[in-house]
RNA sequence: CGGGGCGUGGCGCAACCUGGUAGCGCGUCUGCUUUGGGAGCAGAAGGUUGUGGGUUCAAAUCCCACCGCCCCGACCA
C-alpha cells in the first residue's frame, strides 16, 4: 500500500485523556478513534491487526476441529430470562425495547444463544462432542469503561462453547482449548502466563486464565518465582504459612484492658506481641436471597498480619455475594465497636477461621466488650467455626507447592476458559440420547478471548519511547519501505521496483512515498511499529539499502538485488 | 454508584481568580528553499468557548441545571 493514498493520522503529541501506554500509542499512531466511552472505531492499521489476530486464532480453533458460526447480537429477553440471567446481569446488559414494545438485548456472551441452537438440534450422543465458535462483537455495559481498549463497552470476543456426553468428553475439549489458546497467545507473540481461575458466579469445576503480565492490568496473580510453574489469579491463589511459634501452656482466656485499642497495629504496639499471634475479626452480611429472610451476619478470621479475600469469603459461603458489614450492624450484633470483636460469647452468628489457625493457640482477638480484647484463646478449646481458606495471598509470601516466594503481579486477562457443566443445558432443556436410548443432560465447556486485549496486551509489552513495536503477527504491516527523498530519481526509482518486487512476493508492505522529509518518515515508521524498515537512501547509488529492525534497533546495509530474497528469509519467512 | 479532575479552531494548551467580545504551539492550505531522525522563510484559512437557563450595559470568565470525557474506588457472566 502506497502510505500517500492512506488514512494514518498520527498525531505527534500525546493525546490529553490516554494514560496507559498502549491506549497512547494506539491513538497516536492513527489506530483507533474513541467515539464514546469504552466505544472505539478501529482505523485502517486498527482494523488490520485486528484481522490478523482474528485470522491465527480462527486457524488454531479450525485446527482442533471448532466451527464458526455467526451468531446475532440481538438477543430476545426471553432467552436471558430461560437462564435467569436476564435479572441477574442486568446492571451490565443493554437491554432495550423494539417498536412493538418486545424486550432485546446486546449479547454480551453467548452461551444461551449457542444452548438453544443444541437443544432443538442435539438429539443423540452420536452427535457429540461438538465445538461450536464464534468472533463476535459483545456488548457490556460497564460500569466504568477504562485504559482504551483494556476495557470497552463494545469489544470483540472470540467464543467457544464445546458439548460433550461426560465429563470425559469434556475434560478432552478442555485440553483442546487449552492447547490452542496456548498456540494462539505464542503465535501472537504474547509473554503470558497461564493460572488456576476462579471459575465465579458462572459455576463450573475447572478454570484457567491466560494472563499477560503488565502494570496496565486490571487483574491480580500470584506466581511462584521459581520454575515450580504455580501460578493462580490471585482470588484464588493460595500460599503456606510459616511456622509460627505459639506461646506455651495451657492458659485459659483471659480478658485484657486496652484502653482506646482498635487497629491490629495499635495492638501490636500496646502488647508488645507480634500480629501473627492475633486473629483479626471481620464481620461481614450475606444479604438475604428472599425479602423475608433476614440478612446472615458472619463473623471471620484471619491473622492479624493476613489480609481476608472476599471472593474466598464468597466462596466459602457457597457463592453468596458478601458486603461488609455496617457498624451499626456490627454494634448491634457484637455488643461492640469494630476493634473489639473476638469469637468469645458469640451466638447465633456463622464462624470462619482462616486455614493458618490450624493447630495454633494462645492467640489475642477482640472481647466484644469496647476497650477489651482477649489472650490466650485457642480454636477448638475455647471456640470452634468451621476452617476455611480465606486469606489473601501476599507478595512474598511462600508457595504452596515449593515454598519459595510468590511475586504478585497486575495482570491482563486475554483468555478464560472454563468448564461450566451443566448450568445452561439444564436451564435451558438440552437433552440427547446415550448409548442406552437414556435421555441425558450433556456438559458443556465455555472458552473466550479478548481479541482487542491482544493487540493491547501486545503493546504494552512491546513498546519505547518513540513509538509501539508489536510482534510481527499482529503488526498491521510487515515491512515499511522509506525512501529519503523522491525527488532524487535514483532513490525513487530503486524503491518502486523495491515495492513492486516486495508485493510480488506476498510481502506485507507499506511504501511511504509521501513526499515528507527523512526524519517525519522515521518517526512516523516507529510509531506505528512496523516490524522492519528498509530505507532506500544516499547508498543507493552502491546498490546498497539498509535494514532497520524496529525492536532492536540493529541496523544493517544490505544489496539491493539480495534485498527480496533476505527479507522473505530471514524477516518474513 | 461514591470521590476527584477536565470540557476553548483537528491535536496540546493559555485567557477565567479580578467580566469588556478569544490567543499561543503543533497540524492544515499556497509559494519558494530544503531532504538520513518530527526543516526554514513568506502568506492564508479555520472557533455558536459542551448544552440550556440566570445575573449584567456587557459573560469563555460570575451563578444554577444538565450533558460528556478522564482518573481513583466499588462492581466486573
Amino acid at each position: 500500500m502506497r502510505w500517500s493514498q492512506l488514512f494514518i493520522p498520527t498525531l505527534r503529541e500525546d493525546p490529553a485523556d490516554a494514560e496507559v501506554p498502549s491506549h497512547r500509542l494506539l491513538l497516536r499512531a492513527g489506530y483507533i478513534r474513541q467515539l464514546a466511552a469504552g466505544i472505539y472505531s478501529y482505523l485502517y492499521l486498527g482494523q488490520r491487526s485486528v484481522l490478523k489476530i482474528s485470522r491465527i486464532i480462527r486457524e488454531e480453533m479450525d485446527r482442533i476441529g471448532a466451527q464458526e458460526f455467526f451468531l446475532p447480537a440481538i438477543h430476545p429477553a426471553e432467552l436471558w430470562q430461560e437462564s435467569g440471567r436476564w435479572d441477574q446481569l442486568a446492571d451490565t446488559m443493554f437491554q432495550f425495547k423494539d417498536h412493538g414494545g418486545r424486550e432485546l438485548c446486546l449479547g454480551m456472551t453467548h452461551e444461551e444463544v449457542m444452548t438453544d441452537i443444541a437443544r432443538g438440534e442435539l438429539r443423540s450422543y452420536r452427535q457429540l462432542p461438538q465445538i461450536w465458535y464464534q468472533i463476535q462483537t459483545k456488548f457490556r455495559d460497564e460500569a466504568r469503561p477504562k485504559s482504551g481498549l483494556m476495557r470497552l463497552r463494545q469489544f470483540i470476543m472470540k467464543d467457544s462453547y464445546s458439548f460433550d456426553i461426560d465429563e470425559a468428553g469434556l475434560d478432552a475439549s478442555y485440553k483442546k482449548h487449552y492447547d490452542a489458546y496456548c498456540r494462539i497467545f505464542s503465535r501472537c507473540g504474547l509473554d503470558y502466563q497461564i493460572v488456576e481461575a476462579h471459575s465465579g458466579a458462572m459455576g463450573g469445576s475447572q478454570s484457567h486464565e491466560f494472563m499477560v503480565v503488565s502494570d496496565a492490568g486490571e487483574d491480580h496473580i500470584a506466581l511462584c518465582v521459581k520454575e515450580c510453574g504455580y501460578a493462580a489469579n490471585l482470588e484464588k491463589a493460595r500460599s503456606a504459612v510459616k511456622p509460627v511459634q505459639d506461646l506455651d501452656g495451657d492458659h485459659a482466656p483471659e480478658e485484657f484492658s486496652t484502653p482506646n485499642i482498635r487497629t491490629i497495629e495499635e495492638l501490636v504496639a500496646f502488647s508488645k506481641t507480634g500480629p501473627e499471634h492475633m486473629m483479626k475479626a471481620v464481620v461481614y452480611v450475606a444479604p438475604a436471597a428472599d425479602k423475608d429472610k433476614k440478612d446472615e451476619v458472619v463473623l471471620a478470621f484471619v491473622r492479624g498480619d493476613h489480609q481476608l479475600s472476599e471472593a474466598k469469603l464468597a466462596d466459602a459461603l457457597g457463592g453468596a455475594t458478601v458486603r461488609s458489614a455496617r457498624p451499626e450492624e456490627i454494634q448491634q450484633t457484637f455488643g461492640a465497636a469494630p476493634g473489639s470483636i473476638g469469637p468469645l460469647g458469640v451466638k447465633g452468628v456463622r464462624i470462619l477461621i482462616d486455614e493458618a489457625f490450624r493447630g495454633r493457640r494462645n492467640l489475642i482477638s477482640g472481647a466484644n466488650r469496647d476497650h477489651h480484647h482477649i489472650r490466650y484463646l485457642t480454636p477448638e478449646k475455647d471456640f470452634t467455626g468451621a476452617y476455611h481458606d480465606l486469606r489473601e495471598v501476599a507478595d512474598g509470601d511462600p508457595c504452596v507447592r515449593c515454598g519459595r516466594s510468590l511475586r504478585v503481579a497486575s495482570a491482563i486477562e486475554v483468555g478464560h476458559i472454563f468448564k461450566l457443566g451443566r448450568r445452561y443445558a439444564q436451564a435451558m432443556g438440552l437433552r440427547v440420547l446415550d448409548r442406552d436410548g437414556k435421555e441425558v443432560t450433556p456438559i458443556m465447556g465455555s472458552y473466550g478471548i479478548g481479541v482487542e486485549r491482544i493487540l493491547t496486551a501486545a503493546i504494552e509489552q512491546n513498546h519505547d519511547q518513540n513509538g509501539m513495536c508489536p510482534p510481527r503477527a499482529v503488526a498491521p504491516f510487515e515491512v515499511v519501505l522509506t525512501p529519503t527523498n523522491l525527488k532524487d530519481d535514483s532513490i525513487r526509482q530503486a524503491a518502486e521496483q523495491l515495492y513492486a518486487e516486495l508485493r510480488q512476493t506476498g510481502v506485507e508492505v507499506l511504501y511511504d512515498d509521501r513526499d515528507e522529509r527523512p526524519g517525519v518518515k522515521f518517526k512516523d515508521a516507529d510509531l506505528i511499529g512496523i516490524p522492519l524498515r528498509i530505507t532506500v537512501g544516499r547508498k543507493v547509488g552502491d546498490g546498497l539499502v539498509e535494514l532497520s529492525e524496529r525492536s532492536t534497533g540493529v541496523r544493517a546495509d544490505a544489496k539491493i538485488a539480495d534485498v527480496v530474497t533476505l527479507v522473505r528469509s530471514r524477516y518474513c519467512g
